[in-house]
DNA sequence: CTTGAATGATACGGTTCCGAAACAAGCGTT
DNA sequence: AACGCTTGTTTCGGAACCGTATCATTCAAG
């Protein structure tokens, strides 16, 4: 089970989607914001604000900021919980589902290139 | 040639080295800081400040408050080109060959962890 | 009801970043 | 020496981010 990958291989592929990344001028994510991002989309909901923030081992301040300028961007959105008004849910947007498809997109294009 | 990926693995496997990068707490970097980190450290050199930016499709100053940045946590080091005293050779440090040496391994083992 | 716990958002002071423009320094040719 | 050209840095106003601390709303239990 896994993907096996050499240790120059591994690097190639983050520097060539990073760099795929840039020159798409998409937005230019931080790494706290890409895992965010990701575990919406990619873990199963629902997700909180509290959730994220140990899921990610940091305040939840840095998640209300993330989500703040995320949602700017329309990559998430946020929803009051109605059974229990305390708690905020963060929900996919299209915008967000075609950012990360593409990302997808990229990743797999730059593994398939990568010398053996 | 190339490693064959599905979009699943693709994505989860950004999602793994991205969280793990932000519970290491490793400097936050960017997109845009971790492709030229990585273009030092993997693309042959000399490396220059406008070569990085014709690579990465940036403006220059993007190029240098990044090398301030990242200077500044030791993970690059800058030096005049005695040859010609115009241009700004970019060097890795140990510091930043401990950085990408352990990225490498964090991508290696997230792979491997990878359902299929 | 009132109190205490839980959840997110906000305020604060400080750092970094952006793009565009202006700047300083070095080179090479005349 | 003086001129353009290249290279890298700096400046500007404006925006985003950090960690810590505080605030506002909501729930739930006494």
């Amino acid at each position: 089970m896994g993907v096996s990958l050499t240790a120059s291989q591994a690097l190639r592929l983050w520097q060539q989607v990073n760099l795929a990344e840039v020159h798409d001028d998409a937005p230019d994510l931080s790494e706290r914001q890409m895992a965010i991002l990701l575990t919406i989309y990619l873990d199963p909901p629902p997700h909180t604000v509290r959730g994220l923030a140990a899921k990610l081992g940091v305040t939840k301040p840095v998640i209300t900021r993330a989500l703040d300028t995320m949602g700017s961007k329309k990559l998430v959105s946020r929803h009051r919980d109605e059974a229990d008004r305390r708690n905020v849910l963060v929900k996919r947007t299209v915008d967000g589902a075609l950012y990360v498809e593409r990302l997808g997109d990229v990743i797999i294009a730059k593994a398939a290139e990568l010398p053996l």
